[in-house]
RNA sequence: GGCCCUAUCGUCUAACGGUUAGGACGCCGGCUUUUCAAGCCGAUAAUCGGAGUCCGACUCUCCGUAGGGCUACCA
C-alpha cells in the first residue's frame, strides 16, 4: 500500500478516443501497482459543452476496460469550494476582477484574472526530467468567468489539492499548462504534486489523435467486437513495455509490471493492424463457451440474438474455425453469414464450378469420384473428426493422383465445392466433420444429380 | 511567430558507454495445402544530420533539421 493518489480527468464534451483512454490506463496501472488510489474526475466546468451522454459514455468505456475508480465526482459539484477560494485570492489580491470587452459570443464583461508574478517556473517531470518555462508572457490569465464559473486551470489545482492527488498523470499536451497551475498552487498555499506527462498518441497522419482526423471513439471498438483485455493490452504497450519479451499481458500482469520509469518520451502512432492481431490473440485464449457468448454480445450492453437463428450443435463445432480466422467478433459474425454459411444452409451449386478446372471436358470422372467418396464416407463411424475423415479419404485422392489426371484436386475440389458451394471455404475434411455423415452424403448426392 | 517536448526497422519497441543493434505486428518468400484461413520456417528492414567528450557512443554535450504540443472567458 502507498498513499499515492492519481486521477483520470476527462471532459465530457465529446466521445473520447483511444489516446484519451491510454492516459486512464497508465494512471490506473500506476495506482494499482503502487497500492494507491485512482479517482475519476469529470471535468464539466464548461457547462455549455458538457453533455450527460458523453459522461455516461466515459463511464461505459472505463467499465468495459475494467478500470474501476475508487472515487468519482464532477467538478460542477465543487462550485462552492471554487467560489470560496476564488474569493480568497481576490481578497488577498492574488487575483482581481477585470473589466473586459467581449470578443466572442458568451464572453463576460467581467472575469477573474490571476495576478501573474512572472519569472521562471520549473518543475520535475517523472518522464522528462526538469522543465523550466518563463511564465511572464502568459500575462494575467483568466481563472474564472465569474465566482461560480471557475475555469479549467483553477478547478484542476483545487481538486488535485483537495483530493490529495500525489501524481498527475496526463498527456504531454498539458506540459505548457503546468507552470500556470503551479502559480495558482503557490497562491493558494498548496503543495505541487508530481507530474508525469505522457507522450501523445498520434493518428496515421502523425498528429494528435482526434475525431476530426478520423479517430474512433473507444466504444466503437467495443461495438466492433474487440475484447477489452486486448484493448487494455494494446493501449498499455503504446509508450510503455514491461522490459522483457512478453507481448501479451493480462490486466493482473500489467499491474504487476507497470512502472512509470519505463514510459517512452516520444509519441506513438495508433496502429489498428497491430490492435487486430492482439485482439485475435485474446480471442483465441477464450474458452469455446465464452467465445460463443461473446458472439451474441458484440456490444456487451445488449444481446444481438445473433446466434439464435443458427443450429447450436453446428455452431459449437464451428468455434475452432472462427478462432483461427476471425480477428474481431464482428468479423466472426460476418463469416458465419458468409463464407461459413454453408455449415448451416445447403448451398446452391453451379455445375460449372463443381468440376475441377483440369477436368472440365469430362464430367463423368467427377461423377465417379464423388460416388467413390460418398461410398467411403458411408462406411465411416458416426462420430467424426476432421482427422478421421482425412485418413479415410486421402488414400482415394492419392489414388487419383497416381492416375495423373488432375491429381488430388480432381477429387478434393469437387468434394469441397459440393459441400460448400463456395470458391473459398474450410477444407473438406473439416466441413464433413462438422456437417456430419448424413448431411454430407445428401449434399454429394445433389451434386451428382446436377452433373447428370 | 513565441515558448515547450520529442527523434532506433513501415509501425510498437529493446539495448540505461563495449551486442553481428534484439523482439513483436505488418510486408515479402518458402513449406504445408484442391481453395481460403491457420500453422511452421526464412528474408528484407532502423540508430535524422553535423560537431564534440571518451580507449570506445543508439546511449553524454552542443548546433542544426524534422515532427509534435501549447499559445481561449476549451479541457
Amino acid at each position: 500500500m502507498s498513499n499515492f493518489v492519481t486521477r483520470f480527468a476527462p471532459s465530457p464534451t465529446g466521445l473520447l478516443h483511444a489516446g484519451n483512454y491510454r492516459t486512464a490506463v497508465f494512471a490506473y496501472l500506476f495506482a494499482r501497482h503502487s497500492g494507491g488510489s485512482f479517482i475519476l474526475r469529470i471535468e464539466d466546468t464548461d457547462s455549455a459543452r458538457s453533455k450527460p451522454e458523453y459522461e455516461s459514455n466515459i463511464k461505459e468505456a472505463l467499465a468495459w476496460l475494467n478500470l474501476a475508480a475508487d472515487q468519482q465526482y464532477r467538478q460542477s459539484e465543487h462550485k462552492i469550494r471554487y467560489r470560496e477560494l476564488l474569493e480568497k485570492l481576490v481578497a488577498d489580491d492574488s487575483a482581481y476582477i477585470s473589466k473586459e470587452t467581449p470578443k466572442n459570443p458568451g464572453d463576460r464583461e467581467e472575469v477573474i484574472r490571476f495576478r501573474n508574478p512572472g519569472g521562471a517556473v520549473s518543475f520535475t517531470d517523472i518522464i522528462r526530467g526538469n522543465i523550466t518555462m518563463d511564465v511572464s508572457d502568459l500575462g494575467d490569465f483568466v481563472i474564472a468567468r465569474s465566482f461560480d464559473e471557475a475555469v479549467f486551470h483553477f478547478a484542476v489545482v483545487v481538486d488535485d489539492a483537495d483530493e490529495n492527488v500525489t501524481h498527475v498523470i496526463r498527456g504531454e499536451d498539458h506540459i505548457s499548462n503546468t507552470p500556470r497551475q503551479i502559480l495558482i498552487q503557490r497562491a493558494l498555499g498548496f503543495t505541487t504534486p508530481m507530474y508525469a506527462h505522457l507522450p501523445l498518441i498520434l493518428g496515421s497522419d502523425r498528429t494528435k489523435l482526434s475525431k476530426r482526423t478520423g479517430a474512433k471513439a473507444l466504444t466503437e471498438y467495443r461495438d466492433l467486437g474487440f475484447l477489452p483485455e486486448a484493448m487494455l493490452n494494446y493501449l498499455s504497450f503504446l509508450g510503455w513495455n514491461p522490459g522483457d519479451d512478453r507481448e501479451y499481458l493480462s490486466q493482473k500482469e500489467l499491474i504487476e509490471a507497470f512502472d512509470l520509469s519505463r514510459v517512452q518520451k516520444g509519441s506513438a502512432i495508433f496502429d489498428e493492424t497491430k490492435l487486430l492481431s492482439v485482439n485475435q490473440h485474446w480471442m483465441r485464449q477464450l474458452s469455446d463457451e465464452k467465445f460463443l457468448a461473446c458472439l451474441d454480445f458484440v456490444n456487451p450492453s445488449s444481446d444481438d440474438g445473433f446466434t439464435k437463428s443458427l443450429n447450436s450443435e453446428i455452431l459449437k463445432k464451428a468455434v475452432p474455425l472462427l478462432k483461427e480466422r476471425a480477428k474481431t467478433f464482428q468479423e466472426a459474425q460476418d463469416m458465419l453469414s458468409n463464407e461459413l454459411s454453408c455449415l448451416f444452409n445447403e448451398p446452391a451449386l453451379d455445375p460449372n464450378k463443381l468440376i475441377a478446372k483440369e477436368l472440365n471436358d469430362c464430367p463423368n470422372m467427377t461423377k465417379t469420384a464423388l460416388e467413390g467418396l460418398s461410398g467411403a464416407i458411408e462406411a465411416l463411424p458416426n462420430d467424426l473428426s476432421a482427422e478421421i475423415v482425412k485418413n479415410a479419404l486421402m488414400p482415394l485422392a492419392d489414388a487419383e493422383e497416381e492416375k495423373g489426371k488432375g491429381g488430388r484436386g480432381a477429387m478434393l475440389w469437387p468434394l469441397r465445392y459440393a459441400l460448400s458451394g463456395q470458391d473459398r471455404s474450410p477444407d473438406p475434411f473439416t466441413l464433413i466433420s462438422i456437417l456430419g455423415k448424413e448431411e454430407t452424403i445428401s449434399r454429394i448426392r445433389k451434386a451428382i444429380a446436377i452433373l447428370s
